[in-house]
RNA sequence: AGGGGCGUAGCCAAGCGGUAAGGCACCGGUUUUUGGUGCCGGCAUUCGCAGGUUCGAAUCCUGCCGCCCCUGCCA
């Protein structure tokens, strides 16, 4: 009798969505979208709302848009939608022909501006940015209705036709909806719909010198695109009423809005901002730099869709502010390469071991596993010869009690090779160890004994004369703080950036297999962790970017000392 | 004269009146030609705090405390 594990109930927008659809509130239909400003690159937090808006859609048997909220020209670029396109994609999700831009419905959101005019509920306003802002009154205290606000509609429509016209400068006057200057939440204190922009947009080029603001956009968006599920985070909560009131005074189909709490990833920042200013000042290479945590960074980096996708899954969406430490999203990868990926010899730190019992000159193939893991994948012959090396950090000259690896006149195995005993280390005059020198046992090829003796550790090992050079790329965390976002604000949070966070390892010695790694191969190279062909690759000099280490239990026995 | 949210283990997170799921991390043991993987086991007498209702409360009520968001013509 198999005992059913406990499943955990759904999380509670799909709770919501499966009593929708059990009430029949949407007629069983489920629309959802994912609406990214075109502004910058997409990052492990957008991955979170991807994979719950796409997912939701795929489990409901509904459909995910895409669309981009492309309201403020002086921001957004081409370039920007292209990515997210790619990452999009690349994570695995498909908005089919459902490719929408908020700049597409602009004539509709005017139309719907003139009859809120008409209908009383909107003026134009001629207070300039700072008087709005004084007019507003503060969190504590009520507003104060502008001079402008009774305006005769006629007066109104007349002003922002003209507006429309490009009559005016920017910031000389706004449209805004008239609802409560006192209402306790202030977003409903006559908020701002239309503003002067005289910039060419990315799509609608100079059609237009009046744009919508967001709040004015989203709302009537979804309820174009018939969304019925608009799931946004926490922020949001408080304009709710503010997109409901739009929408009940223009009389459209209301999409029903869901927040949740946006992600955070200790030792990571997910300000769009602040990337933009990492890109901008040069800290990193660019938007896809290994230690970004956008979309196209942690691809570059060797991370697959895959495991940002279980990853996603795993985190769970509910309504607590929460931190994430960044060690389950590396579980996430680790589990998912683990089972796929090609396993293969490098050595980071080499140093050379000569074999003083093997003929000089003599050369042999062995044979080694592709991946345990996986039998399909199949074997690969490994080089072997007199000359190879060894991770420097394998050979210890006085090792402590738990130090299984190599050490004068100890015996390891060198794995799908031989076993080798250590006889000397080699120093220069400064006392540095330059080279080891062993004795191999023929009897051991393949790396058993006959006899049944054991051996406490395996190493890996490159021959030295078939060995290719590579460059390797060790990241560390882009920041030292666990929770960068929360330096406080008279201080510099660039302070907190990592100058270790990018370790550059060449001369890095790897088996011929490597040759010719194509950008984006993944591996493991045994017991350091997973590496990523990277894309400065060359031919004959392959470079590898670390995406994360192994488990490495005796790193953490060396530290406990 | 403020409004809107949220508090279950180190980090996430189920639970929705019947006596604390699961994952990560951590700690043991075991397997192992990766100190990897796998496997087995441990890890909240208690759900922010205090009262109350009830045979019974993480779940209901009251009060308090703490944290987050909101005063862009950003999204």
């Amino acid at each position: 009798m198999s005992k059913e594990t406990p499943k955990s109930g759904p999380d509670f927008i799909r709770a919501i969505i499966e009593e929708d659809n059990r009430t029949g509130k949407w007629g069983g239909t489920v629309i959802t979208r994912f609406p990214p400003e075109p502004n910058g690159y997409l990052h492990i937090g957008h991955a979170k709302s991807i994979c719950l808006n796409f997912g939701i859609a795929v489990q409901y048997g509904g459909r995910c848009h895409l669309r981009f909220d492309d309201t403020n020209p002086a921001k957004e670029e081409e370039e920007f939608v292209e990515s997210i396109k790619e990452d999009v994609r690349w994570l695995g999700f498909d908005w089919g022909e459902h490719l929408y831009f908020a700049s597409n419905y602009f004539e509709q959101i005017y139309q719907w501006a003139v009859q809120l005019i008409k209908q009383g509920d909107a003026f134009v306003c001629d207070l300039d940015a700072d008087q709005i802002r004084e007019y507003r009154g503060t969190l504590k205290q009520p507003g104060k209705e502008s001079p402008y606000r009774n305006r005769s509609v006629e007066e109104n429509l007349d002003l922002f036709e003209r507006m429309r016209e490009g009559e005016f400068e920017e910031g000389s006057r706004v449209l805004r909806a008239k609802i409560d200057m006192a209402a306790p939440n202030i977003n409903l204190r006559d908020p701002v719909m239309y503003r002067i922009l005289k910039r060419a947009h990315h799509r609608t080029g100079t059609d237009w010198c009046i744009y919508p603001t967001y709040d004015f956009t989203h709302g009537q968006s979804d309820s174009i695109e018939g969304v019925t599920h608009s799931i946004c985070t926490l922020e949001f909560e408080d304009h709710r009423p503010l997109y409901d009131w739009y929408l009940d005074r223009i009389g459209a189909h209301h999409p029903q809005q869901i927040e949740f709490a946006r992600l955070n990833l200790t030792y990571t920042m997910l300000s769009k901002r602040k990337l933009i200013q990492l890109v901008q000042e040069g800290r990193v290479s660019g938007w896809d730099d290994p230690r970004m945590p956008t979309i196209c960074g942690f691809r570059r980096r060797g991370y697959t869709p895959e495991a940002i996708r279980d990853f996603c899954g795993r985190i769970g969406v509910a309504k607590a502010d929460s931190t994430i430490q960044i060690e389950y999203l590396e579980h996430c990868l680790r589990e998912d390469l683990n089972k796929r990926a090609q396993r293969v010899m490098a050595v980071l730190d080499p140093i050379k071991v000569v074999i003083t019992n093997y003929p000089e000159g003599q050369t042999e193939e062995l044979d080694a596993v592709n991946n345990p893991e996986d039998e399909t994948a199949g074997m690969r012959k490994v080089p072997f010869s007199r000359e190879l090396y060894i991770e420097r950090e394998d050979f210890m000259e006085d090792p402590p009690k738990k130090f299984f690896r190599l050490s004068p006149g100890r015996e390891v195995r060198l794995r799908y090779a031989y076993f080798i005993t250590c006889t000397e280390a080699v120093k220069d005059a400064q006392g540095n160890i330059i080279e080891l020198r062993c004795t191999y046992d023929p009897a051991t090829r393949g790396g058993d004994a006959p006899d049944g003796r054991r051996v406490k550790a395996t190493l890996h090992w490159v021959s030295a004369p078939h060995a290719i050079d590579a460059e390797v790329r060790l990241y560390d965390h882009l920041f030292t703080a666990e929770q960068p976002a929360s330096i406080p604000k008279d201080k510099d949070w660039r302070e907190l950036l990592n100058p270790e966070s990018l370790t550059v390892l060449k001369g890095c010695k790897a088996e011929p297999f490597l040759c010719g790694a194509q950008p984006g191969a993944l591996y493991q190279f045994e017991r350091k962790g997973y590496f990523c062909a990277d894309r400065d690759s060359a031919p004959g000099a392959p470079v590898f970017n670390r995406a994360t280490t192994l488990r490495d239990t005796w790193a953490r026995v060396q530290q406990k000392g």
